[in-house]
DNA sequence: CGAGTCTGTTACCCACGGGTAGGAAAAGTC
DNA sequence: GACTTTTCCTACCCGTGGGTAACAGACTCG
């Protein structure tokens, strides 16, 4: 049990579990939130003991599935958010980053937003409270570059907070429905969403003939 | 099996299906979107069969569940949507009345939002997907209103539905994390959802010092 | 009274999924 | 080559949950 001896093992264990969670990766993939360990250990060619070895149970495994992802699609985030440009042009960019990435792995994303979904033994405590699902990240992460760089007067920091949730919710729902229905391009998604939250909602005039809204 | 005796029968069984939902209403309310056919029998004081008798099979028991309070939340926020108040005051009425049912029955509404959870059998085909689910719903609904009332030029009926799910979908996220942290009253997160529905996010100046957002 | 039926119950089936014990096999050790 | 140790797989346990078959009592009707 000497160092060289230790390094060594844990190199290929780390192998091995990226191997394992790139394997799970697959499985999310194709099965979404219903992945079961059963399915994971078959699609990695090994056997269920190896990944509960590995990863202790199976909220440990969707823990670091998740946080994977998650840091992923994150740093994405943060890129598109900080870009040498405008204000709408970044939040045009930061909605594309999104949508971009639920498109291309559509499955992957239905798993992050919820992971309670399709544990039967978790009854008891939700995993999801604590595994920060993405949703409530995306929202914090949001809130704080808002409340870091807009002028919002009192109350800045609450009403930051709202507005990040708020706007992460926005874009989750209409993303999800668009996955859906496909009823236009991406990028006429993003345009309209920017639109909304640039106030034209509130600028828009009524109807004539109907009673106003 | 003349006709008296048809409606005598159907009476009864319309009873006795009306006092199933309400047990079902009551175990949903209680465990959540993970309420089993098993804890729902047990709480009607009946047995299994009897459910399967009148409902099918769970699908079909969830179908009517969530038709009820789909149908029952809809029309509230219908109500408000129609009041006869400036268009500002009645947006804030419509998240407020949202958000007020999701205060009141929160596994409730966990439970309509996200059918698929929990469930197993259910694989092969999504019951979220033709059970029209409850945000689903909620969007196409407000983009009717927004496109009959509202006057916004060409592409409107894309842009009313985009804009349906958007703000669907940002009530329904703020609403999510304003229950489990609870920072601060309904009636400021109404003011603040709302102030991003007007525009503040763009209208906003950037904060002194930093780098612009 | 006896035949059919409606209602409800018990008791079960079956599949699944998380999690683990205990033996086979492979790899190192003297 | 025999002995130990580690690694991994087979085979199983257990709880759960959807769904059903088969039986038991009430009620009707001839």
């Amino acid at each position: 049990m000497d160092a060289t001896q230790r390094t060594d093992q844990q190199r290929s264990a780390d192998r091995r579990r990226r191997e394992l969670l790139e394997a799970a990766d697959r499985v999310v993939l194709r099965d979404g939130p219903q992945a079961s360990m059963n399915a994971i250990a078959a699609e990695a060619g090994i056997t269920k003991p190896i990944l509960y070895r590995h990863f202790g149970d199976k909220g440990g495994l969707y823990a670091a599935l998740a946080k994977r992802h998650t840091d992923a699609l994150l740093d994405s985030l943060r890129a598109a958010l900080d870009a040498p440009a405008e204000r709408r042009e970044r939040v045009e960019a930061t909605l594309d980053t999104y949508l971009s990435a639920i498109e291309a792995r559509p499955q992957v994303y239905r798993f992050l937003m919820h992971p309670a979904e399709g544990s039967q033994s978790d009854q008891g405590f939700d995993v999801g409270k604590h595994s920060a699902p993405l949703l409530r990240r995306m929202g914090e992460e949001l809130a704080q570059v808002i409340e870091e760089r807009l002028d919002l007067g009192p109350g800045s920091q609450q009403l930051a907070r709202v507005w990040g949730h708020g706007i992460v919710g926005m874009m989750h729902a209409a993303g999800d429905w668009w996955l859906g229905e496909r009823p236009c391009s991406r990028a006429d998604l993003v345009r309209s969403l920017a639109d909304l939250l640039w106030g034209r909602l509130a600028a828009a005039g009524d109807k004539v003939g109907g009673p106003g809204f």
